[in-house]
RNA sequence: GGAGGCGUAGCUCAGCUGGAUAGAGCAUCGCCCUUCUAAGGCGACGGUCACAGGUUCGAAUCCUGUCGCCUUCACCA
């Protein structure tokens, strides 16, 4: 039992002893390491229930605690704040109770009701960039800590497979390509058909700058510019299904499907279902017409279908246009109604798309709540801050993007460059070496990017390269290894609970101070202060995994194992661990440092990182 | 103009449902490898929590207003 929770019980009653008052709850807090104790109730928020002075409520309370709660041996109290100091043997309890399992803190699923996560979603003309790459971090991240936290989990994306910016690099190809593909050029799928979707956009503003030069406005220009014309052309030949359209779509799209297989491996996500828009858009469709029906939307003269949302402080909406194709929102409908029909038992979804499209949401959600889906109070936009360059923001058209596979090449190059220099890696064969460099590059820029709170902006230089040092990845990756390191060397059995009666007798000699009744907590032993330092850390990572599960927040997780790294180096510091010479404290030493090794290991899983056992 | 988000140390960020003297890393300057990996540890320096009011025993946190940056309000996606 959480000791949080026992303290509220203890306290509750000590309210209704002392003071006879019924309270609700207890605040409690983490003791400040300037005061003694372990844990502090803020008596503070007492006093809307017993009026008085809160040192001497803090004091009686205090004294009540020691007499009537075995686990509190002592107490202090400053202004507002009962300070209280747990027993040694309730930490060392824990420790040998709550964590040995390999998945400690992760809830299992009880119920088989889901949540599907959408994340990177991309279109299918050009290659992933680093706003995808926070994309595909976050929404991995999100689905594992969700499913940490007790739900399971469907991760799944929409693809954008259709519409006018796919022709564009289709014509392009088509008039400027030379019958190029992949294997003719060496480039990966999704780089080649990237070029050509830059290729039209250049040859597109040379066509406006010639009509221009011919004296027609500029606006006008845009409109008339023969390569346009030709694309939109293309858009309807393909919704018609015209047989060479539609097989050049189709060949295209499978060189990008192919490139970003690449990628999304090397980026280490994947998905349980596809959905496609050019699948989904005719649902949507559908859907609009069931709304009219229903008076959820109404059509104009021109034909066009919306959805009046100037009640609920909103704009109108377009859904349909005029000539009955479907927009953006459409296809979200139809999207989001089959994946509920397909998968039955999820009841909740969760969009990972950037902030840009709030209000894209907001609407979605809405309008689907208007249609009268009981899932749509259920559906959450995991929305994140942009990651923008020093020059300002990302655009494909015009180049200025930072590539996902280069980047994560160059991670790769950083770490394979600090490692050569250190030079730890002897008798490592080569192929170990790379693979190591891979785990330390990813492992610098995936948590580069989760360790910030998703809502908030990052800006990205490139000239500056994302660091090894301090709060990182690696650093976080060094105490993992650094532990293997000791387990490796620990040369004698320590899987076995110290506690346990067999070493009673060394115990009893070691045994803690004079407050504790030795017949109701035996097996105590002295605990460094340290040492204890980590034990409270590792007992607050399943509460790290619910908020972090709860407010969609991988940095929550990134965060928590960055303090619980932070205080084992300084207790490994410290402290010798196999230079120990009491064996039971040096078994108990190995053991904590074996559970430090897996929690970061869990912890970092959530973050899609993976651990080295050398460094 | 309407709506939303952000603003904490020179830089990058923590700060959970309001709680004690606002914390880390980087950078700068000192220490610590004849103990288990120095991608580490210890210390120093560094703050008007954008600004002004309000609520409260108590505000970086909640409310209101102002300023700054960003996004959005398309028959684009």
């Amino acid at each position: 039992m959480n000791i949080k929770d026992l303290l509220q019980n203890s306290v509750k009653k000590a309210v209704k002893q002392l003071f006879d008052k019924e309270i609700e709850t207890a605040d409690f807090q983490a003791t400040r390491k300037e005061f003694e104790g372990d844990i502090t109730l803020v008596v503070f928020s007492l006093l809307r229930y017993v009026k008085g002075n809160p040192v001497q409520i803090g004091t009686q309370i205090g004294d009540f605690l020691v007499e009537n709660e075995k686990l509190v041996t002592k107490y202090n109290v400053v202004k507002g704040f009962l300070n209280i100091s747990i027993a040694n043997s309730y930490h060392l309890d824990e420790f040998y109770t709550a964590f040995p399992s390999t998945d400690f803190g992760f809830q299992k699923a009880e119920s088989d009701t889901a949540t599907m996560v959408e994340y990177s979603s991309p279109n299918t003309n050009k290659p992933l960039h680093l706003g995808h790459v926070r994309n595909n971090l976050l929404g991995y991240s999100v689905a594992e800590i969700i499913k940490a936290a007790g739900k399971k989990v469907i991760k799944t994306q929409i693809i954008n497979d259709r519409g006018i910016h796919i022709c564009k690099s289709m014509l392009a190809w088509q008039r400027f390509g030379n019958g190029e593909t992949p294997e003719s050029t060496g480039l990966k799928g999704d780089k080649l058909v990237g070029n050509y979707y830059v290729k039209f956009d250049k040859e597109y503003k040379k066509e406006i700058a010639n009509l221009k030069d011919n004296g027609i406005a500029e606006a006008d220009a845009k409109k008339q510019a023969p390569l346009l014309l030709e694309a939109q052309q293309m858009l309807q030949k393909w919704e018609a299904g015209d047989e060479a359209t539609v097989k050049l779509w189709s060949t295209m799209n499978q060189w990008v499907y192919d490139g970003f297989g690449i990628t999304y491996k090397a980026m280490g996500v994947d998905f349980d279902a596809l959905y496609y828009e050019s699948k989904t858009y005719l649902l949507g469709k559908e859907f609009v017409s069931e709304g009219l029906a229903s008076d959820v939307f109404y059509k104009k003269e021109d034909g066009s279908v919306w959805c009046d949302l100037t009640t609920d402080g909103l704009d109108e909406k377009i859904v349909l246009r005029s000539d009955g194709t479907a927009v953006y929102m459409t296809q979200d409908i139809g999207t989001a109604i089959q994946r509920i029909k397909d998968y039955p038992n999820v009841n909740s979804m969760v969009y990972t798309v950037g902030n840009e499209q709030d209000y894209h949401f907001k609407v979605l959600f809405l309008i689907l709540k208007k249609l009268g889906f009981e899932w749509a109070e259920n559906l959450f936009h995991l929305s994140y801050g942009m990651v923008d360059l020093p020059e300002g923001k990302m655009k494909s058209r015009e180049g200025t993007v930072v590539d996902a596979d280069d980047l994560m090449a160059e991670m790769t190059n950083t770490a394979r460059d600090i490692s050569e220099e250190l030079g730890k890696l002897d008798g490592y064969s080569t192929k170990e070496k790379e693979r190591l460099y891979k785990t330390i590059g990813m492992g610098a820029l995936k948590y580069y990017i989760l360790k910030v709170d998703p809502k908030k902006r990052i800006l990205f230089d490139p000239k500056e390269s994302i660091d090894f040092n301090g709060n990182t990845g690696p650093f976080i990756q060094y105490t993992y290894a650094r532990i293997q390191s000791i387990l490796r060397k620990a040369d004698f059995d320590y899987s076995f609970n110290v506690l346990d009666s067999a070493r009673t007798d060394t115990l009893k000699t070691r045994s803690d101070n004079g407050n504790v009744n030795s017949n109701e907590v035996k097996n105590v032993f002295e605990l460094h202060d340290k040492e204890k330092s980590v034990l409270k850390q590792l007992a607050e990572f399943p509460d790290a995994i619910q908020l972090a599960a709860k407010n969609y927040s991988p940095a929550i997780i990134a965060n928590y194992t960055y303090d619980l790294v932070k205080v084992y180096n300084t207790f490994y510091q410290t402290v010798p661990i196999l230079g120990c010479e009491d064996l039971d404290i040096k078994i108990f030493r190995t053991q904590l440092s074996q559970k430090v090794a897996d929690t970061i290991k869990l912890a970092f899983e959530l973050l899609g990182i993976s651990v080295p056992e050398r460094m």
